[in-house]
RNA sequence: GGUGCCGUAGCCAAGCGGUAAGGCAGAGGUCUGCAAAACCUCCAUCACCGGUUCAAAUCCGGUCGGCACCUCCA
């Protein structure tokens, strides 16, 4: 199988450190406000990618953090970070902002379908080890410390700038490097740093209260949970530079070897604008409860994760369409066939080939898809042609190629992340059709009709009851046996 | 200034040297009491210019137009 690793900017073969198994580790989310759409990509992807590499026979260990120790607003000056800004603005302490829009975080994660991380480090959880490595690195003389704050000296770690490509000397000082004057040099970056006075996230350390750096808690978490050397490092684009740079010198400053292949999703952008700068009206909440988890996620997939990807309100109504396309074919298959059944000679093996090449090719989820399409319209063709005799072993190999790989590869159908309808509406509109039916027949004095229509709303749970005031209706448990 | 990405049909989106996947929308047809679904058929030479090659959307050079990162950001 071929991944794109971005530290040497091609397509390599992937082999695993140690043979059957995969260990992951993907940056998360800050988790300070309302997720929002571009949170879900990443994860969704990532979600695909662990699923495809159990399906491949490989055990994964998927850890994906948590970052719950804010790091600078971009009023570096002032210093007061995200969370402790939320905190503020919301009144609470920094932690119960951190415990809220984690679990916002991944209710949304849930309702896309996203399967939990194998770990879900947390920054403040360890502090320790973090303090450990910055230990480290000021022993091997790749860091210094100045006034409570400790900085990795970026010119003294020659291969820094290895996986960005960029060249430190030739970098603009622009805008505003010159974040604290106690660096030796702008592009230094803090391992630990000074809390002042009224910072509340703080911990003790040798070098006084403080807290850590921004880039730290990635590599020792990793590290700690995956080994020295690991095989997938995965996060968004913007996070090659500084963060996933920074991430490397840190980790094999201190002797540890580090992610072997990089794996980075593109953005979605929003009307050709970068969705992390358009404002509103992408919030994750809004559109799962619009769209639902699963049309979201097959979205997501339609595109491949190195492309940007336009979101907008009529690519996701394509995506839509072409789902519910996907799902008719497998409800009209599950109908025939209840039991996935897959015999020797698979009809689908064909397109279990294409589809395996697809996502062996750098997770192709597009094609992938494309493969699905191209198996609904040959399933619809055969089970339309009537009286085929070999339509049921026919649809039972067809269900278990479904449920292999959309449903349990891609997660785009059955299973969880089958959204929860809210059916309410529907219900209301349903039972009252129904009882105006049954009104009509009463009036036309057609009492075994009216009879039996009640009758049958009963079996179903639904009691219907002629009032004065008109016709009531209310649910409670079905009665008898439901025919049908 | 440095680093990098992109421009494929009305829209979304694969392909990245061998003669344009897939989806949505649209057109025609089969089926059908009507409608829907389904199925069949149709619908692009790949921003532009030049070069390399037997062969280029795919490689090289240039032009134009978008975008991102270099600062928190998925």
């Amino acid at each position: 199988m071929q991944v794109y690793n971005t530290l040497t900017r091609q397509k390599e073969t992937f082999v695993p450190l140690s043979e059957g198994h995969v260990g992951i580790y993907v940056c998360g989310p800050t988790v300070y406000s309302e997720p929002h759409i571009g949170n879900a990509r990443g994860p969704v992807f990532f979600d695909v990618v662990r699923r495809w590499f159990t399906h491949e026979g490989l055990r994964v260990r998927y850890v994906s953090n948590v970052t719950d120790v804010g790091h600078l607003t971009d009023d570096a000056d002032e210093g007061e970070d995200k969370l402790a800004k939320r905190a503020r603005l919301e009144q609470l302490e920094p932690m119960e902002v951190a415990e809220k829009y984690f679990w916002r975080y991944f209710d949304a994660m849930a309702r896309l379908g996203v399967r939990r991380p194998d770990i879900i480090p947390r920054a403040s959880g360890h502090i320790t080890e973090q303090l450990a490595m910055t230990q480290m690195l000021l022993e091997g003389g790749l860091a210094y410390e100045r006034d409570g704050s400790v900085y990795f000296d970026v010119s003294a770690w020659r291969d820094y700038g290895e996986l960005s490509r960029r060249n430190p000397d030739e970098q603009q000082e622009g805008t505003r490097v010159e974040v604290r004057g106690d660096k030796d040099d702008p592009r230094d970056f803090a391992l630990w740093k000074r809390a002042e006075a009224g910072h509340i996230m703080r911990w003790p350390s040798p070098w006084g209260d403080g807290y850590p750096g921004w880039h730290l808690e990635c590599s020792v978490m990793s590290t700690k949970y995956l080994g020295d050397t690991f095989d997938i490092h995965g996060g968004g684009l913007d996070l090659i530079f500084p963060h996933h740079e920074c991430e490397i010198a840190q980790a094999r400053g201190a002797g540890k070897p580090f992610a072997r292949y990089w794996l980075h999703w593109n953005f979605l952008t929003f009307g050709g604008e970068k969705m992390a700068k358009s404002k509103g009206s992408l919030a994750l909440s809004e559109l799962l409860e619009e769209h639902g988890g699963v049309a979201l996620r097959f979205h997501l997939l339609g595109a491949h994760y190195r492309s940007v990807s336009d979101f907008s309100d009529e690519s996701l109504h394509a995506s839509k369409q072409g789902l519910r396309r996907l799902h008719d074919a497998y409800a009209a298959v599950s109908k025939l066939a209840p039991t996935a059944t897959q015999s020797q000679n698979d009809p689908f093996a064909p397109l279990r080939a294409r589809f395996e090449a697809a996502m062996n090719d750098d997770f192709n989820t597009p094609q992938a898809i494309a493969v699905l399409f191209d198996a609904s319209r040959e399933v619809n063709a055969k089970l339309s042609r009537a009286g085929d005799t070999g339509a049921p072993a026919y649809a039972g190999a067809a269900k278990a190629f479904f449920d292999d790989l959309a449903r349990d590869v891609l997660g785009i159908m059955g299973g969880q992340a089958q959204s929860v309808q809210d059916d309410t509406a529907l219900l209301d509109g349903l039972v009252e059709l129904v009882s105006a039916q049954r009104q009509e027949a009463r009036l036309r004095r057609d009492f075994a009709t009216s009879d039996a229509i009640r009758d049958r709303l009963a079996e179903l749970g639904v009691a219907l009851e002629d009032t004065p005031e008109g016709v009531r209706w209310k649910r409670g448990e079905p009665k008898g046996k439901v025919s049908g």
